[in-house]
DNA sequence: TAATAGTACTTTGTGATACAAGGTACTAAA
DNA sequence: TTTAGTACCTTGTATCACAAAGTACTATTA
């Protein structure tokens, strides 16, 4: 039911501020979703490859450095089809329970 | 992003009335969902296979008979448990544009 | 200083879903 | 008798999400 859904999520959570990959997982799970590493992963390397986020290293005080990805122009044009989209199957799911 | 919602969608439908492919494709087409054949046809038999669903074969007076779908008592479980994650699923997302 | 635990990023293989495309079979109309 | 229409079904393919395993760096602890 979820399917095709996360990759919404995750531009709306890097469309409010940038992140690392587990702050998105963390910020996921408090909204009651639960993603896994294997998961987020390679939909974030596909939404960077396809133009909609960028990304830059920064170093941490407690472990490795940090991937933080942050939502290009061309992601949060995608995000505001993708808002339409929502939207629209929202209201075909209220049509059809009438 | 429509992926899992179809099989949601079909429970929906046959949970108001009984109904063959093509009237399901054209009540979900009415509400701004496109879905072929091809996807509509499986999905019936894997709800029916897994007791979700039964049908009935009635004859048409224009053109081959018709499998008309129904929901059955463990289909209507399934709905329900559908309806609550469909509802939950329209709070994380707006929880998490928030 | 060597070993262990923790954090973060990555890859590979698998199952499920939906679509495109093509096929079968029956009925009605030209 | 050929064509158009209706209805059901199958096969191959792409995508998405998950499970599982792996790499690499840092901090702690013995």
């Amino acid at each position: 039911m979820r399917k095709g859904v996360l990759e919404y999520c995750i531009l709306s959570i890097l469309d409010k501020k940038e992140a690392y990959a587990s702050a998105i997982i963390d910020e996921l799970k408090n909204a009651n979703m639960i993603v896994v590493e294997g998961t987020l992963y390679p939909l974030l390397i596909r939404l960077k490859n396809q133009g909609s986020l960028t990304y830059r290293w920064e170093e941490s005080t407690q472990g490795p450095p940090r991937k933080y990805y942050c939502i290009s122009e061309q992601g949060r044009e995608l995000l505001h089809e993708m808002d339409a989209s929502w939207n629209e199957l929202v209201e075909t799911i209220k049509t059809l329970k009438q």
